[in-house]
DNA sequence: CGGTACGTTGAGTCATATCAACCATAGTGG
DNA sequence: CCACTATGGTTGATATGACTCAACGTACCG
């Protein structure tokens, strides 16, 4: 653990600043809050493969995401990982089981080295009971993931895996977007595409290449070209 | 619209003794805001199939539950629907929509004829906003349903139909438990318990059906008695 | 009495999972 | 430097779970 060295980088570990960049909630603390985060947070580096925390342990704490990329996700039978979300830049993670005071009920693993802040438990509780504005954007944040989820859920349960491939395509141009050469931000192995989609990894593998026959995509190791966001959007239905 | 009469049934419909005999969250709320939550409020009563409100439509104040149960779903492709939730006395629903004043995500129907309280959405925000203990409460609700939800996701994600028809029948046991002759305390069309497990009518009878002939559960129509409760849960897994 | 909604069963089909083999790449250690 | 191993990706063959379609039974309702 001695790697990830606690250290005050004064360019990007200020929350205040970090607040306005972002469209993090901590923007709805005052001036006093955002101090005490600042003194009392973490700032922390992570590797691709680093693992956050586990499902089922109890957290001192929870994490608000300066660069890099974490994916959020449920162990199910027999390890099979089922992966609920991403997280990005100004996001926060693991607040839920704070808030809620039980074990965590997901894992978060890092797909993209990432710089984070560790803020102790307390703190969210803290301001979540003294700061009525603060709170309510909390309560949005959850609203927003709980009506998410629930989208999730009709689509997993209705859609075949063929549209859903394309719909994953779709959100991840929509969360991550795209480069200049149209490349999707976000690289991801076949099989965590096949745990965010619930199936199996070859069925990903099959499903990719035909798209990439029906030119809609264009695939180079793990760099997935969007050609025809049209097309998924109609397969997706 | 008329037979929703507006009435005062003092015996039930003062929220200060709603909220102490149920797990609602308005027993956080002062004497003064629960006075108010009873002045604003609306009773209404609703019969089975009677709609709350529909997906996509603003609404302008949430259901707290009286008595009866409620269905929560969305709609999805070609109409199918996806229960998400049962909700029942002490439950609140639509609260979501109205904290990230979004139209509403889903729909409510009414399974067991019911009493409810409509309450004006401007209360709710301005509790949220002003009584910080009240939105702690709030914020650890929708933890709960996304803790709830993210496991729904993984369930229909992993396991075949077989293992959540009997996981959907011991989550009915959970929630609404069974009376004297082990019957379970919520009745619902074959077709409504495919679209909690997301699959085909047709399946669910057929898994039902072989259930009974497992001597698992037994039929009485729309009745379902749970005789090996040990044998649901080994095969839900 | 016909109509409507729900329940049941059978047969056929298809999408998807599973299993197996193989290739490419990169990292490791002797 | 090479064999070795692990990991990820790909493809094919096969099996099967679950859906669809269709027919029919049942119950209730106006």
């Amino acid at each position: 653990m001695s790697r990830f060295m606690k250290q005050h980088d004064f360019t990007i570990s200020f929350c205040d600043k970090c607040a306005f960049e972002t469209s993090s909630v901590f923007r709805f603390l005052t001036r006093d809050e955002t101090d005490r985060l600042n003194f009392e947070k973490d700032f922390r580096r992570y590797k691709r493969g680093d693992i956050l925390y586990h499902e089922g342990n109890r957290i001192s704490g929870f994490y608000c995401i300066n660069s890099g990329i974490i994916k959020v996700f449920k162990t199910g039978i027999d390890g099979k990982e089922q992966i609920i979300r991403f997280a990005r830049k100004g996001e926060i993670i693991a607040y839920r089981s704070v808030l809620s005071n039980e074990p965590a009920c997901t894992s978060a693993e890092v797909i993209e080295d990432c710089q984070v802040c560790f803020i102790p438990s307390e703190l969210l509780i803290q301001f979540v009971k003294t700061n009525p504005s603060f709170a309510f954007e909390v309560v949005k944040l959850t609203c927003h993931e709980l009506a998410e989820a629930n989208s999730y859920i009709t689509d997993i349960a209705q859609k075949t895996v063929r549209e859903r491939v394309a719909e994953v395509l779709l959100s991840l141009v929509k969360d991550f977007g795209l480069d200049e050469q149209k490349y999707l931000r976000i690289s991801l192995t076949r099989e965590e595409l096949a745990n965010i989609v619930g199936t199996a990894t070859e069925s990903v593998i099959r499903l990719l290449s035909e798209f990439k026959s029906d030119r809609l995509i264009e695939l180079n190791g793990r760099k997935i070209k969007i050609i025809d966001q049209k097309g998924l959007e109609k397969i997706s239905s």
